[in-house]
DNA sequence: CGAACCCTTGACAGAAATCAACTAAGGTGG
DNA sequence: CCACCTTAGTTGATTTCTGTCAAGGGTTCG
C-alpha cells in the first residue's frame, strides 16, 4: 500500500527528494482515502489531526461566520491544504469539502511534525510549499483590495487562460456561484459583470468563455506577477487559485 | 557587534532555542540600521534580497496596483516581515516603509536559506512563523470577505481592547487613513462608521477609543478565534495586526 | 414527472466611493 | 511668537456600485 500511495505522491513538490525513510514514516499511519462528492473534509474550528493532499478530484476551501460563507480556494491535484494548521497544531481556519469524488491522502499532523524535525531536506520543503501558500493568499487579499469586481473577474478569466496556453477560449474549471464566492461578490453581480465584459472583448456562453479581443481583455484585466504570480509559482502553491489543467476545460 | 543585536534578536521567537553558531552565521553580514519615518523599507516586485527584523518603531507593509494602494499589515517590533518571499528567493509581494524611526535587522536572503538547510531547528522555527504568518493573511481575507466594514471596525477595536488586557479605553495605534486602507475602506466610511458606533456601545473621540457597552459593543463584533485570533498567535504571527503594546496607548 | 438547484434578469434598497468644503492640529520659517 | 502651510480628519451632497428580494428558465437526478 505504502509504495502503491508513494509513486502518487512523489509527483507533490513538497516531498521531491526527500529521504525514502522519511516518506515511509509520514506515509505508514496514512490513510489514502476516495470521497463522494459534497463530503465536508475538514470542519473549521476543529483540531488538525491531518494533513491533506488532494491526489483526485477536486476540493473546495472556505470559511464561515455568521451565516455567511465565501470560498477561499480551490485546491486540484497534486496539492496539499490546510498544512499551516498541521504544522502548528492550531484548529483549521478553513473548513473543506470535496466539489468531485476525490481521492484524499490524510497524513496524521504528529507525523508531519516529527518529519519535518528529523528530516532537513523535507523541513526546507515545508517551508518552501509554505511559502507560497502564504503568497496565495497575500495575493488573494490584494486582489479583493486593489481590484474593482470586473477587474477580478477579467484577471480570473484571463488567468484561466494563460495556464491553459493563452487558448482563446476555455469552460470555466468551478460553478459560477463558487466563483462568486471566491472573488467575493454574489451571484447576481457576477452574471451582470459577466455579461458586461462583452463590452471588454470577452464573451460568456453558459460554462465556455471565449476571448474575442484579447488586446482589449488584457488591458482591462491588467495581469501583473504581484497579483496573479507567474505560471510557474502558481502551481506550486498548496493552496491556490482554482487550476483548471484538465482537458475537460479546453475548448472544443 | 554581533552580541548586541543577539540580545534584542533572541527575544524573536523564530530564533528561540537556536544554536548560537546558526545565529552568528545569520548575523555576520547582517544590517543593523535605523531608519527616520516614512522611509521605504522595500519595493514590491524587487527580488527580496533581505529578511527584515523590527526590533524598534514601527513599520508599515502595503501593496499597489494601478494608482490604489492598501494598507496590508503594521508590524510592530519583535517580529519578522515578508519572511515569504526570502526563503522563495522570489520578489517582494508587497512594500514596507517606517511610519515611526524604526530600528531594523537586515538579513541576506542567502543566509537565511542557508541556515535553514543546516539548521533543523531553526527551520522548525521557520515553519512555525511562517505558518503563523499564513494563518494572519488568511484571517485577514476572512474579515474582509466574512464581515460588513461596521462589524470589522467593531472587531478591530475590541481586539485591541482585548490584547491590552479588556481595558475599556485606550489610544488607537495607528492613524486612521491608515485603518481605513487596512481594513478596506476609504477615510470618509470608516470616519462615518466610527461616529455610528456610538449607538453600538463605543465612542470614538480623536484617537481615544471608549466601550461604553461592552456586552452591546462585544455583540456587534461577535470576536471569534477563527476571525480575530487568539491573543497568543496574534503576537507570534510575524505579519499580523496592529499590535498596540507600548504604554501610549493606555488610556489616561 | 416532479423536485432541487443553478443561473439569469429585473426592480429596489442599502452601502460605499467620490467630490468638495471645512476644521483642526502640527510643523516651519519668518 | 505668530503667520502660514501642510495634512489628517470630518461632514455633506451626490453618484455608483452592490446586495437583496423575487420571479422565471433551464438542467439534473431521483
Amino acid at each position: 500500500m505504502i509504495d502503491a500511495i508513494a509513486e502518487d505522491v512523489r509527483k507533490l513538490r513538497l516531498f521531491d527528494g526527500v529521504a525514502d525513510t522519511t516518506l515511509r514514516k509520514l506515509l505508514h499511519a496514512a490513510y489514502d482515502q476516495s470521497f463522494p462528492p459534497f463530503v465536508k473534509l475538514v470542519e473549521e474550528g476543529a483540531p488538525a489531526d491531518f494533513l491533506h493532499l488532494i491526489l483526485e478530484g477536486m476540493v473546495e476551501v472556505y470559511a464561515g461566520a455568521r451565516q455567511r460563507e465565501s470560498t477561499m480556494a480551490v485546491v486540484r491535484p497534486v496539492s496539499t491544504f490546510i498544512l499551516a494548521a498541521s504544522v502548528r497544531d492550531a484548529p483549521y481556519l478553513m473548513s473543506a469539502r470535496t466539489l468531485q469524488r476525490s481521492r484524499i491522502l490524510l497524513i496524521p499532523s504528529a507525523d508531519l511534525r516529527a518529519a519535518i524535525a528529523s528530516d532537513n531536506h523535507f523541513a526546507m520543503n515545508v517551508v518552501v510549499e509554505l511559502a507560497g501558500c502564504y503568497r496565495s493568499m497575500v495575493r488573494h487579499a490584494k486582489n479583493l483590495k486593489l481590484r474593482s469586481t470586473r477587474e477580478r473577474i477579467a484577471a480570473y478569466l484571463l488567468r484561466q487562460s494563460r495556464i491553459l496556453g493563452n487558448v482563446p477560449g476555455y469552460i470555466l474549471p468551478v460553478e459560477k456561484r463558487i466563483l462568486a464566492s471566491y472573488m467575493g461578490m454574489t451571484p447576481e453581480n457576477l452574471s451582470r459583470a459577466l455579461k458586461s465584459l462583452a463590452e471588454d472583448g470577452c464573451k460568456i456562453d453558459g460554462q465556455r468563455v471565449i476571448i474575442t479581443d484579447r488586446a482589449k481583455f488584457e488591458a482591462l484585466a491588467d495581469l501583473s506577477p504581484l497579483l496573479d504570480g507567474p505560471d510557474v509559482e502558481a502551481s506550486q502553491a498548496g493552496v491556490s487559485l482554482p487550476l483548471p489543467l484538465s482537458d475537460l476545460q479546453r475548448l472544443a
